[in-house]
DNA sequence: TAAGGTTATGAAAACGATTAAGTAAAAGGT
DNA sequence: ACCTTTTACTTAATCGTTTTCATAACCTTA
């Protein structure tokens, strides 16, 4: 492997000077400077992305900290896009991004913050179920700068998904479909859930519905079987609801089985809404009226929040980013009026 | 941060002690050694990776290189499975993976190969669509430790998805039921395609069935919107198939729906099969046909082998894995015998 | 008891970069 | 012609490890 000496070998220099002028430094004549790079590239010279970092102690290397109840990992929908889009964001800023093992699985057992100072990450992104595991706090309360998402932590920015607007967007149009015996299946505590069940009843409250308690049920995230089962308890009801908002598409899909098994139509019989709007959602019969979240926006930002506070500690502000989605209408709940 | 600096002091020994006593180095006391060992838990000791990676040459870094016609990226639902069981089994024996980001959109623009070198990553696992990207050659080509996924090239490991056994049972399966007139809507060029048609030629060839040209028709992986309309175009020919077979699930979907706007019923009046298994098929009504790759076991042998061949260069076969997957009996092929 | 063998530890070089401080030569000013 | 400044470089220290070799102390054994 090439490194600088070699370069300042061939170049008859000290390293130093190839060091310099390789970083563009002001120090150095235009001839020489030239030289250098020319033998550098001649050489296939490359960077020593170790020896820099123990230099400089900055890897450019974010962590990404993401563990979710059901486990399905990077198969997640509203969290892979998330990445995919953070990934995208940071790279392009120079970053690279690496997962923080679950610790559980390590053999020499590294807790989060453990493996962060291992690899001396510069910052880490940090996308949980479960805000109360103590390693998770742990890492919240560290030095190291972090970034949550859809969590908000003492002294720490966060990237909050507007589920409060989504949940009332989705729930005005229903209402305003006629809708009025709506009935939510929200999945587990959280605050995305605490955030969209008060917007459930505080909507039915402003709008003088008296909400029924076999109304909301709560349910899991991205559990269709769950779902379904719920559903079919709701339709058992003496006055079941007009409409049932999901927690997820993944629960409609699963709540939508169930109807249909049971001869009735959508929406002709009964509406049903989903969340995320996930790929197929547009492919269901009837299409999926549903909320999708901006993933992208999500993802961009707590990249370019991250980096920034990482080399802009004084000027970045530690806050809460709230970003918007959109209202997807599909096919799935009548207009009864 | 606390170096072994801090500790030789604070024990009075030498850094090369502490060190060797950190290893389990044989050649110190034990009285000593547990000094040292306690000492470093109580100053809150952590070694510095870069530095150690600079002296050792080994990073414990593994790359990935995804990348995917479409475009999906993370949200990919057959990759991001592989890459989930890859990255679980590698964080088990002590690699953290890090993405090889596309040069596009790199400022700076290093190549794969160029971002491998600059990582000093012990090795890659590659995954992409277009392997005639002279980038992705050049990594291929390279000194670096590599396994390929669902693709072969010369002197590298590959781990490939059984799809000749996949499309063979799944055409069994819906031979038995009583189809001959089978259409089959691929996707775009690649080693997985390729298996997938041939065995399909084959598997009619045998079976003593001629195949009409229409019946083997050119779509695109995950594009529902183009398979449906291929369906339709298959659906008015004079003698449609009785059987759709697609490249995947998200193709079925969307071939499922233009078959169901025509008012034909599934699988009464035409039968169809998937490729996967995605989460949803189970889901879908009827639901899907479809053939479940072992995408855990495909990341984990990716990973198994190439950290074989990072620790034990010499007797780590450089050859092919096949690993097979399961076919799915859902209810969208009719029983027409 | 001297030679040889263990055992525990230390000194120092090395990995490949960055960077502060120093220096020689050229340029500029009066 | 002399002093100052600038330019273009070099020297050397440093980051935190690992590792080879040296060394001192103690223990055998003939």
């Amino acid at each position: 492997m090439v490194s600088m000496k070699d370069i300042a070998a061939a170049c008859e220099v000290s390293v130093a000077t190839v060091s310099k002028a390789l970083n563009n430094q002001g120090d150095i004549g235009e001839d020489t400077k030239e030289k250098i790079k020319s033998t550098a590239k001649r050489l296939g010279y490359h960077p020593n992305f170790s020896a820099r970092a123990l230099k400089t102690n900055r890897t450019y290397n974010l962590g990404v900290l993401y563990k979710e109840g059901s486990g399905s990992g990077l198969t997640h929908d509203y969290f892979s896009q998330v990445l995919e889009s953070f990934k995208n964001t940071a790279e392009n800023s120079g970053y690279d991004i690496t997962f923080l093992s679950n610790s559980k699985i390590r053999k020499d057992s590294m807790s989060y913050l453990e493996h962060t100072i291992y690899r001396r990450m510069d910052g880490v992104m940090v996308a949980v179920a479960d805000y109360k595991d103590a390693e998770v706090i742990a890492l919240l309360q560290s030095e190291v700068p972090v970034v949550t998402i859809d969590y908000l932590f003492n002294g720490r920015i966060s990237i909050m998904s507007d589920n409060i607007t989504g949940m009332q967007e989705l729930l005005s149009y229903i209402y305003s479909q006629g809708h009025r015996e709506i009935a939510y299946i929200c999945g587990e505590e959280s605050l995305v859930t605490t955030n969209r069940v008060s917007t459930y009843y505080r909507f039915m409250e402003e709008h003088g519905i008296r909400v029924r308690g076999e109304f909301l049920q709560k349910g899991k995230y991205r559990d269709s079987h769950a779902a379904g089962q719920i559903t079919s308890k709701l339709l058992d009801l003496e006055q079941p609801p007009t409409c049932i908002l999901y927690a997820d598409d993944f629960s409609a899909i699963g709540g939508m089985n169930v109807i249909r098994d049971r001869g009735l139509r959508m929406p002709e019989d009964i509406s049903v809404a989903g969340y995320d709007n996930i790929l197929i959602a547009s492919q269901l019969e009837p299409r999926l009226t549903t909320y999708q979240q901006d993933t992208v926006a999500i993802g961009c930002m707590a990249a370019e929040k991250l980096v920034s506070l990482i080399e802009n500690p004084m000027v970045t502000p530690i806050t809460q980013y709230t970003v918007g989605g959109e209202l997807v209408r599909g096919r799935s709940v009548a207009c009864i009026k």
